[in-house]
Order: structure tokens, then C-alpha cells, then sequence
DNA sequence: GATGAATGAGTATTCATTCAT
DNA sequence: TATGAATGAATACTCATTCAT
């Protein structure tokens, strides 16, 4: 989300920054997402989400409100990217259901593991009392998680998998476990005296969430 | 709670409190406990908790230090008490293994359910990128998650359970699905369009989450 | 009032806004007058006054300079309207000199309840700390008082009037009588449970003022 | 109201102030009531009240709730202490129904004319928009006029004055008449080019006043 | 002549913390 | 031990004004 940076060719900072609204709403948004995803809502500051993109704190208010509507605008522009993944197929139609099934929440572990951000955003939006998104998180989250249950209930209804498995305990229990590995990530490797960063231990983690998850822990 | 002044032979004219500094204390304590699972402790408020616990918020600071300390103070109480399920046995230890990590599983479980502020407790703490109460908690998770491994490392030795089994990664999973799921219910309640507070309602989830951990969906 | 575009044969592709600087002038210095006296020269916003006039407000800094300035012209001309009424005569000359003085009360009477803008204004202005528009205001008052001095004056020497009368005195007594009441009418109209606004009303009240002024309250 | 420097035993800047909440709340107030008569609600800044009165600012949210709530306080203050006039008889009750309602009179300008910081705030009170102390005001007003009125109601009742005044609106001519004077006075020095601060000076518009109300200008 | 973007200095309000009793 | 008063450094938000086109 925030991560390509060098591509752009305008510089982030320093660089004189030309009179473009568009550009100055994404800088201010890309910034923002930051702080949140770091410190959450009531942690975040308006001074120095402005210092740090650049721009005068006043366009904050200009473009977003107030830090309310900054921090929505933030969580709409985040739910709506994580949710595109969602909306494309991660494996041809034809392929067994358990196969699919595996596709699609491998497909989000590996969108966590790229997007902190996200996880943390999201973290800091389930504890927070006074739901300011909530109304836009359960939209997403409805749209977002229907593939997996889908394909869980016909999976069901064609015998792939048990009959008493309730396929809306399945979603949860796969998007509780992710998220919360996910968000207990830094204290998983302190515990573990490991980092976790690399693609080949992600990997091998994602492969005992798998192997649990459909297989069951049994010999 | 905090109400009971009279008692004290030590009141003098004001009798309002009794000087009791253990009483003070606890007060203190468990309001703090609140405010810092409602809230966060960004959104935490000193003059709120205080206020609350019907104490002079210079207390506070005569007790705890800082908001730091007190903060410190309340997650350590959490977490000792939390600390003394893992103690004791769940079940005899002659039970069958699979047998014994269920009722482990279990319990936490029924912990999580009964101890929501525990639970966001450490959400919030977990989020925070200051750590402030980071080596606490690895020392009681090291602590608290040893039995349950212990089971499994038995198990895969035993034959009980599978040999590719790495028994922190169940370990891990059982914790991040059991933290999610608690972390997020209220979510799930809108999601699903039911409540889960009763016990039969969480049981079914328990249930569910325990088949999947421990048997896998497929048929 | 500044719909009209399109006309203008200067137009080249923008065509929303003719480049009529008369009517763009006046279209902001009408809408200021609103403003400023609606909430006075601190509760007015510069923001406002563009938006509402439909200009852009950099327009405002072009053609008054700051604030200041655009407050300046705008007291400015209030005036100017004003005064022209003290111009003309309100009755035939020959009249007798108490239907004269009694013609001119009952003209700024009626312009006061015509200009509901004009008096708060005056309101604002009399009490500003930093006076603005001290000078103007001043040479104004002078010009537009003199008439009924004069004809007070007048009345003096020739036994129409007491005269133990002081001249500057009545013109005072009219003038803050006529102008405390219009400043005060909505405190007037509550106090009374009656509105004060149709010309009945007010002729009621404006005949209860002249005779008092005149004729005093004594049998 | 805010008159007597010197008598007050605790310097009112400087000395170490000690933790007397109603002395501190006292001072607050006092020097709120100063600003917001300079410069009304949009012009008085808290900064400034806290500072003049040697305050931290802090103490005016801990007293007040906001900019809002001391602005009512001051109202609601000054108010207070200007209808204690209005209790208290003027002159004996058994005197003539003329001698007590010029009684009144010379007590309402007398008062005025120590009190401007009483004038100003009824001025800006009188053209603020949206209506901050309009309820208070409002109950108070009531009130503070009925003695005049009752006196009017009276006299034209005995005969003393003209059958077809009207009692409300006599007192709305008086209380016109003084209030716009007051608020213009500076004005009106600066067209006469006299001071008018000097109790003769006052009592000399005061007797024209007095003169044009109960007696008209005819010879 | 006209516009939308941008800014610096304010402006009310809040918060953790300490002082004096 | 306990309290109410007081404070300084933030913190979100606003305003008149200027820049670049």
C-alpha cells in the first residue's frame, strides 16, 4: 500500500510540491494510513501526519474534514484495495474445492503479510469503542469473505467436506487466525527468537495453518 | 465496592475514605483495568479512572508512578491472574492426550469468554508500538502457552498426532484463532446477526473451532 | 442578483463568470454588508462572504485590499445610502416646524425599519473596540443630523420649542432612542409576545415615540 | 463592577496567588467581564482573559466548561448585580407617581453611567446571532422593568399621566433612550467635542433626557 | 480578471502531572 | 494518607492571506 516508494517520481519530501490537489490528498492519505496503522486513531497526530507528507496541516481539513474523516477516508481506501483481491478467481473454476479453498486463504496470508498496514488498521478499528467504521467494515467484510464461504458450503453439500462443519465458523476461524497471527506477528518472533519476514518463513508457518485448518492435527 | 467507610477507627472528622491504602489501591487498579481494556492507553483518561474509582487522581500517582506505571501495573494483574489457569491441570493426567489439549483449549477458551478486558487488554498492548509492557507479557506467554505445547511435543512423540506437526505453530494457531475470534465477536455478532454471549451459543462455537483445530473439514 | 452569464460577449471558454468587475465588486460588497452585520466584523469569515457571493475570495483582496478594507467599504457605503435620505426634504419647507421635525423622525424611523442591516451595522461599529471606522462614521452623523438640529434650532428661537432645549440634546434623545429600539426590537418582540415587524406595528410604537418626544407623557 | 482597584487586599497580578478556588474563579470572571465588554464573544480571547487575570488557562475550562459557559457566567453575573437595583425603592413610596418614575430613571442612568462594561455587554449581547444569553436576558428584563412600568400603569390609572400611553412602550422609549445613549457616548463626545465623563456633564443630558420624556418639547 | 491550492500564525480545548495543605 | 487547586506542553482545528496558473 505504501510500500512502492522511487517509482513515483515525484519526491515524497523536500521536493517542491506542485499545485495538485490529487497528489496532495494521496500524500496526505498515504501518510495518514501510516500513523494509524502505527499508533491507531487516538495515538495518531494531525501535525505530524502533515509534517510528514509535506504539506500544510490545513489541507487536511481542506480535503478530509477533520481527523475523523481523515481516518475514514484512510479505512475506506484500505478495505477497498484488500477487497479487489477478493473480487478476481485465485484458481481456475474447474479446480477440486479443497484446492480452491486453500487457494483463497493463501492468497490472504500472503495480502497480510505484504500489508502491515492493513492488519493494523484493522486491529486498531475492532478494539476501538466508538466504531467509527464500523458501518464501512461490515460492508467489506460481507463482500469480502462470501468467495471462501461459498465455496465451503457447496464443498459441503457435495461431501468434500464434514457435514456438521458450519461453513460461516469456518470463515471466521481462518480470518481469526490469520488476523490474530498476523497481529501478534513481533511477539511470535520474540517468542520464537526467529524472524518471520522472509517468504520461506511465511511459508512454512502458512503450511502448519493449512495443514491444521483442512487437515486437522490427527496421525 | 469502594463504599464501606465508617468502619475504620482511624476517621478522624473527614471520614469520607478510610485510609485504607490497599483498599485505594485495588480501587485504583481495577477501574484502570477498564479504562485501558475500554480505551486503550492513548484513550485512556487519568482524571476518568480516577474519577470513576471515586479516588484523588493524585493517588495515582502516589501508588503507581506515572500513567505508565499505573498502565504497567494493570496489565501485570491481568496477566498473573490470568497466568494461574495454566497452573493447574485441566483434566487428570492420566487422560488421553488429545483428551488433554481439548481441555486445555477449553479452558482458555471459557477464560477468553469470561475476561473480556483481558482480552482486549492485550489487543491494545499488542497493537502498541511502544511497548511499554512488552517483556511482561513474553515472560507470561512463555509461561502460559508451555503446557499446551508440552501436551502436543508429547503427542507427535506418542504418535497421537501427526509428525509434521511443529507444536508451536498449533500452539500459535490455537492462541491467534482463539484472540481473533474474542478480539473481533462483536463484529462477528453483526455479521452473523445473532448474539454469542450465551453460554450455548459460545459452546457451538467452541465446538466448531475445536473440530477444525483438531480433526480438520474434510469428510 | 449575479446569475446572469453568458451575455457578456468576452466570454471565452470558462463562461461561468462574466469579467464584469462592477458587478463582481458589488456582488461581494453586497454580500459582505449581510455578513458583517449579521455577526460584526469578528463573527464575519472572509471564506463565507466569497462563498456566498459566488466569487472566488482572492477577488475580495484584489479589489479591498484585506478585511479591513472590504469592511471600510462596506460601512462606506451603508452610509452614503443613508445620508442621501437626509438630503431631500421630508416635507414642504413651509410646513410648521414641528410637522417638519416630526416629517424627518418619521423618515428615519421608517429607513431604520427598512434596514435592519444598516442599524446593526451601526450597532457593530459603535461598539468595536478598534474603530474602523470611527472617522467616517463621524463626518456621516455630523452631515446627517444637522437637518433636525437645525430645524430644533430654529424651532428655539422662533418659541416653537422650549427653550430650555438643547438642540444637540433631542437629535441625541431621537437618535439613540430610534436606534436603541431597532438594535433591541427582537428582545422587544419576545418581551411582548407580539411581532413588531408589520408596518401597523410599527407605526404603533413609532406614534407612542413621537408623542412622547413631543408632547411628553404628562395629562 | 470592576471599578475598585486598591481596596482588594490580594494584588490582582503578580502576588503568588494562593489556592483559593473563589478567589481564583473571582478574578477569572472579573477579567472575562472586562474582555468580552471590550470586545464582545468573538473578539475576547481565553489566552488573554487567563493571562490578564494571572491565571493559568486551564482553571477557566475547570470553572467555566468553555468560552461558552463563562461568557453566561459574566452575563449572568452582571445581570445579577444590575437588578438588585431594581428591588430596592427608589425614593418613598408614598411620593408623587412623576417624582418616583424620574426616581427610576435617574437611578437606571446613574448606574449606566458607572457600569459601561454593563452597557457593552448588553450591546453585544443585543446583536449577537444566535442568542447565547437570550434566556437569561430575557428573565432578567422582565423583571427589571416591571417597576417602572407598574409606576406608568399606575399613574395613568390616577390620572397623572396621558390616557393613551402606552405603559410598555414608555419604558421601551426610556430604556432606548439610555442604552443608546451609553453605547454611542463615546460618539457623541466626539461630535460635541466635550467629555460628558463628569458627573455634572451627565446630569445636564440626563435633565434634557428627563425633560423630553415627562414633559415633551413643546414651549 | 479570475481561480484553486497552499500557508503561518493563531484559538479553543485537553492532558498528564505537581503544588500546597 | 488524602485532597483540591494549579500548570505547561500539547492537540485538533480555524482564519486571513498569498502563490501559481
Amino acid at each position: 500500500m505504501n510500500e512502492e516508494g522511487g517509482v513515483n517520481p515525484r519526491d515524497t519530501k523536500s521536493a517542491k510540491r506542485p499545485r495538485d490537489a490529487e497528489a496532495t490528498r494521496g500524500a496526505l492519505l498515504e501518510r495518514a494510513t501510516r500513523e494509524f496503522a502505527e499508533r491507531g486513531y487516538d495515538g495518531a497526530r494531525i501535525d505530524e501526519i502533515a509534517h510528514q507528507a509535506g504539506i500544510n496541516k490545513r489541507m487536511i481539513y481542506a480535503y478530509f474534514g477533520d481527523k475523523d474523516g481523515l481516518y475514514l477516508a484512510v479505512l475506506d481506501a484500505c478495505l477497498t484495495q484488500a477487497l479487489e483481491l477478493a473480487r478476481e478467481e485465485a484458481v481456475p473454476v474447474a479446480a477440486p474445492l479443497r484446492q480452491r479453498a486453500e487457494a483463497i486463504i493463501r492468497r490472504f496470508f500472503a495480502y497480510l503479510a505484504l500489508h502491515p498496514d492493513f492488519v493494523r488498521l484493522l486491529g486498531w478499528e475492532t478494539l476501538a469503542r466508538d466504531r467509527r467504521g464500523r458501518s464501512i467494515l461490515l460492508a467489506r467484510l460481507e463482500t469480502g469473505l462470501e468467495p471462501l464461504r461459498a465455496i465451503v458450503r457447496r464443498g459441503i453439500r457435495e461431501g468434500a467436506f464434514r457435514s456438521d462443519l458450519d461453513p460461516r465458523a469456518f470463515v471466521l476461524a481462518v480470518n481469526a487466525m490469520l488476523l490474530g497471527y498476523f497481529t501478534q506477528r513481533h511477539l511470535v518472533e520474540a517468542l520464537w527468537k526467529t524472524s518471520l519476514e522472509s517468504p520461506a518463513a511465511g511459508e512454512a508457518v502458512l503450511r502448519q495453518f493449512l495443514h491444521i485448518l483442512l487437515d486437522g492435527i490427527g496421525a
